[in-house]
DNA sequence: TCTCGCTATGTTTACGCAAACATTCTTGAA
DNA sequence: TTCAAGAATGTTTGCGTAAACATAGCGAGA
């Protein structure tokens, strides 16, 4: 024993040699321990405990003890242990998908601020596709990587609701506006979105207003083309079809040379600026003046659609709001206070710009 | 301490025989554990963990009636107790800032998609505003979050490098161009972007190219300054001002108009798409057409650059690799490879599209 | 035949923390 | 004076896992 113990030692010591002293790496790379405050401060493990949950029955100058031994430290809570401990982790799941869009960036900038003020860190769970496989695999994984709750950001609806069997003792939010998975949901109010945008075109004076619709597999955008329809029927005008594009610029402009050849046409909504963008492109191209022939509105408020040519009319989505008040239904949910369902709906707001106006008589 | 012992003992007997019938639910919510799976398969609970972490030498059969136990029960180990025993995480964090940018966005994908291929999950520190205190306290809320390793997102230099003091046990990987953190860095050659851009328009036969920079203080946009100039210079051109704009559409517009007023300007790189869209929208108020009159080149290549009127010329950024290789560095680090330095870049590529033209004679 | 050395498997232990329980000390009322 | 009540603090224990160590079984070479 001694033997081989005093061969280690003199090993060590040569390979010491030629490094640094080393002194606290003793204990591998990690950091101190509770138990080491503890030694410092003069006090049991327990009570360093106390002073780090902030519980009361602890006398001051003990305390003060404590703290200060932990900052001289630099000891941090090691959370893997708390976790394994209470069976909590501090942390909350989100699972989005691939291309994200400009919105889903901000609603999940809102939500890693949320969370974090809250304590909460944010585990990023990447899906690609819209297959339901990868998206319980998705599940499955998050399962693994032991987080308190779930935000699922939907772009598109591609789940059924029993695909996405979330066990029941996990808290979820959905942020998309189609109630019926089961789990609360927070969305923007498209139906109040495109109401807005259908009747500032017709207050312009526009007789009629056609739509770019986003894919139909989209509860956004359904969402959208009913209400911008049920817009109309109210003013007694009977819609014309929608034309379905996929979000990007390329099928906003596709549509844009479709329908921009019909001489009659002068106000469009298209369900997101990109597509608008598009349109404009498209229209720019047949020789139509915008807003003088046409006028057009988006939906969403990118950053650049002040920019364009000319800056666009669109209807201001609240991401931030949406993320906010995500984290905060699901927090509420994992103190076990709301059932978990309901939806609810973020405002949204008419910025008028200069890509509308009233039609050439 | 034997008397002690006893009563205990005789406690236990008392508890294990009034057993409770509650089979799963009895350990509070938590999932079963390698000790159920062992008692189910009836071998140990050792045997299960040897199963769990793929090593070899488990007999087949034994491996088999663990394999099935573990399905039956729905087992999934214990990510916290395995960090706990092992101090490592299978976590990387990633520190981005607030504002971020489409590319940002492209490159955090990348980063998900990668760490989850590898095993690890991904954290998302979110920083507000470009003051050294919040960054420090974002890398305190990293350690405290137990990560293996960091992915720092930089917008702009707004760290010195003492700012980011981290410890010299966590691996770290810096997305930025500027040498000098003592951290790896992984980057789109930015010197080579607007050295194409530039090469590009002088290649059409534009006498001078003028520059929309960035913020001085971001070390991307310096870059791509210098290799502006720099190139300019070796044709034997000397480069006027740089018009630093802040990264917005609205600055682009705001130096468009300055710079636009002048006749003898044809051509210009702005140092990113929005500044170019920007740019356009002054240019189309001050009458001058693009790309017959004003050539324009823009750096980043957002999906929506196709469809601003005209489509624009700009430099391709792989974000996507950016993202990767990154991550790719960090692994290698964690796995101690690399001794975790040096500058990797990314090449860019040049789209040409409509908003560049030969100059009129 | 007997040991050496290998493989398959079991047992013990510690990771860091905090709940549960135990102990000491103080204070004030009987 | 005595002790009940409570506050401050200490001790034990176990969360789920895997490294380290221990044991059993078995074939090969001496």
């Amino acid at each position: 024993m001694q033997e081989g113990s005093r061969g280690k030692t003199a090993k060590s010591a040569t390979a010491a040699g030629t490094r640094k002293p080393i002194p606290e790496t003793a204990r591998g790379s990690r950091g101190p321990s509770i138990a080491d405050v503890a030694q410092a401060a003069g006090v049991s493990a327990q009570t360093v405990s106390r002073v780090s949950n902030g519980l009361t029955n602890v006398e001051e100058s003990t305390r003060n003890r404590v703290l200060n031994a932990m900052k001289e430290l630099g000891y941090r809570p090691n959370r893997a242990a708390r976790a394994l401990k209470s069976g909590r982790f501090k942390s909350i799941g989100v699972i989005m998908f691939t291309l994200s869009s400009f919105g889903n960036m901000r609603t999940l900038d809102a939500i890693a601020t949320a969370a974090s003020q809250a304590g909460y860190s944010v585990t990023l769970i990447p899906v690609h596709g819209p297959t339901t496989g990868t998206v319980s695999g998705a599940y499955n994984r998050l399962r693994e990587q032991d987080v308190d709750g779930v935000v699922i950001i939907f772009e598109a609806h591609m789940l059924d609701r029993a695909d996405i069997a979330l066990p029941d003792d996990l808290p979820a939010v959905v942020i998309d506006s189609n109630a019926g998975y089961g789990y609360p949901m927070v969305d923007t109010d498209q139906a109040e979105g495109a109401r807005l945008a259908t009747e500032h075109l017709l207050h312009l004076g526009h007789a009629q207003v056609w739509h770019i619709g986003g894919p139909p597999s989209s509860f956004s955008a359904t969402h959208r083309a009913e209400s911008w329809k049920q817009t109309l029927e109210e003013a007694g005008i009977e819609a014309p079809p929608v034309c379905h594009g996929d979000w990007s610029t390329e099928s906003g402009y596709r549509i844009g040379l479709e329908i921009g050849r019909n001489p009659a046409m002068t106000a469009i909504f298209a369900a997101n600026d990109q597509m608008a963008l598009g349109a404009v492109r498209a229209l720019h191209e047949l020789g139509r003046s915008i807003p003088d022939d046409v006028s057009i509105v988006g939906f969403d408020d990118l950053e650049e659609s002040t920019s364009f040519w000319p800056p666009l009319t669109t209807i201001h989505q609240d991401f931030h709001t949406v993320g906010r008040l995500s984290i905060e239904n699901l927090l509420q949910q994992m103190a076990g206070q709301s059932p978990g369902s309901g939806v609810t709906t973020v405002p949204t707001r008419l910025v008028v710009r200069k890509s509308t106006a009233a039609p050439a008589r």
